[in-house]
DNA sequence: CGTGTGTTTGAACAATGTCAATTGGTGTGG
DNA sequence: CCACACCAATTGACATTGTTCAAACACACG
């Protein structure tokens, strides 16, 4: 079941957009380069490839070559443990850095897999670091993106180290919902692109405790659910039930 | 309650030491330097800090200006929820860099507070990122520091989200050992520089959970307890437990 | 020798997990 | 177009784990 790694790179030209052109640019790499840098970061950006929903960009133990962007879709970032049980350590959307985390043992901690269709945007890592190397403000902002990826990392502990079972789920919408919010989407109007078991996982809880809020948030008249698809209703109350959670440091800048 | 910011600055020529002198260098920034290279970053290290037991280092919201490197002692990482819950998201022993979490917010997210008595190397960021800028294998190392932060921290996460308590502590207790042995120490006979309180809140355990577990462990003759002196008796039981744990990402390189 | 902080231990309780049955929605093939 | 099969989601009953509250203890320090 590995992924098959000729079948879905189509023909890299037809694929490519140059990253001056993309609506992501401020969200991926945001920097303020001028017309050359922006022509040599083009350059690193080796080609696109097409994930359907489920399949793998990467598993544990393959080896690191590229960090990857997300253009279009989601993925879910799969921690595994030896007796199979799963922790995902994160959901990815547009404009998102995959691939941080294997940079220091050249391979892959973890397994990524799309959520949906997903189309990725391959940076070798040689030549970003070279190019890093040549422009300080790549340089400044990659250590500002993987500093970001620890800051997220390290309020993540906190929610599953210490918030209860609801504050978790409130956390999540709320910041799903701004996340969604910046990429244009509606801020109260979701669609989930993961599984409840999914959602499980990555709260730390069991799917049917997942479940069972989403029916219980939607008695309280906090939200609307229909499957995957979620209405803030109060998202006041929301705030108030999940501001068990850092007091500063909380939104995603 | 403010760490006195001048009362602890002892005479900087008195305590500097040179990196290249530094029992720690291999640990710390593991460079392959050459003499030019190592007195340009020693150049950047700025000075040293004595903290005592209980001081704090920085606290949350503290602007960012520097990353530290502990020369001696240790340290707790600590995220704090508005209702007064703390996670602690790390401890730090010599050789370990703070503050990489910060560099992206420019202030720091959580606390770093003294567990006993701990000096500390003090290395201005802009300083280091523009050496970094110059010398492309400090650049290289820092990515790899930030990314085995990232990669530590979503171990943590598999721990928090999906490990029993009796796996957490067996998880703690080898993990603490190694990075110990690595310091020069026993690997079987430790010495815990934190409260069961410290150790709770890491783990995301109730205190009251954390002496429980170490009483059973220490019935169950996998450990020896005498407060925060344990010596471990059967390693291999020991990891046993833990070994819902990742297959092999797990030991830190 | 007393005081205080940290640790241990016990018992009752609460939160969440587990197992199992049911429902609902979707896509396929008759 | 309907029937069936499959998978995701919901719901209920019960078990388990860990928390909370409370008390006793122990060691270090003045």
């Amino acid at each position: 079941m590995r992924t098959p790694n000729s079948a879905n790179v189509i023909s890299i030209a037809s694929l490519k957009i140059a990253c001056g052109e993309c609506s992501l640019r401020n969200l991926c790499l945001p920097l303020d380069l001028d017309a050359n840098d922006m022509r040599a970061l083009e350059a690193t950006v080796k080609n696109h490839r097409k994930l359907s929903k489920g399949e793998y960009l990467y598993r544990v133990g393959d080896p690191f070559h590229a960090l990857f962007a997300i253009r279009t879709g989601s993925t879910k970032n799969c921690e595994i443990a030896a007796d199979g049980s799963v922790q995902i350590t994160g959901f990815h959307l547009p404009g998102e850095l995959l691939g941080l985390d294997a940079i220091s043992s050249e391979q892959h901690p973890c397994d990524v897999v799309a959520l949906e269709t997903t189309e990725i945007c391959e940076l070798p890592f040689a030549k970003l670091e070279s190019l890093a190397h040549e422009l300080p403000s790549l340089q400044h902002q990659l250590l500002r993106l993987m500093s970001r990826e620890i800051a997220d990392e390290e309020s993540q502990l906190l929610m599953l180290g210490r918030m209860k079972a609801e504050e978790r789920l409130a956390v999540f919408l709320l910041s799903f919902s701004s996340r969604l919010q910046r990429l244009g989407n509606s801020s109260t109007v979701l669609h989930l692109p993961m599984s409840r078991q999914d959602l499980g996982e990555y709260l730390g809880l069991a799917l049917e405790t997942v479940s069972r809020l989403f029916s219980r948030f939607q008695e309280e008249k906090l939200i609307t659910v229909q499957g995957r698809n979620v209405t803030l209703l109060d998202v006041e109350r929301l705030k108030n039930i999940s501001e068990n959670f850092l007091p500063s440091q909380n939104a995603r800048s």
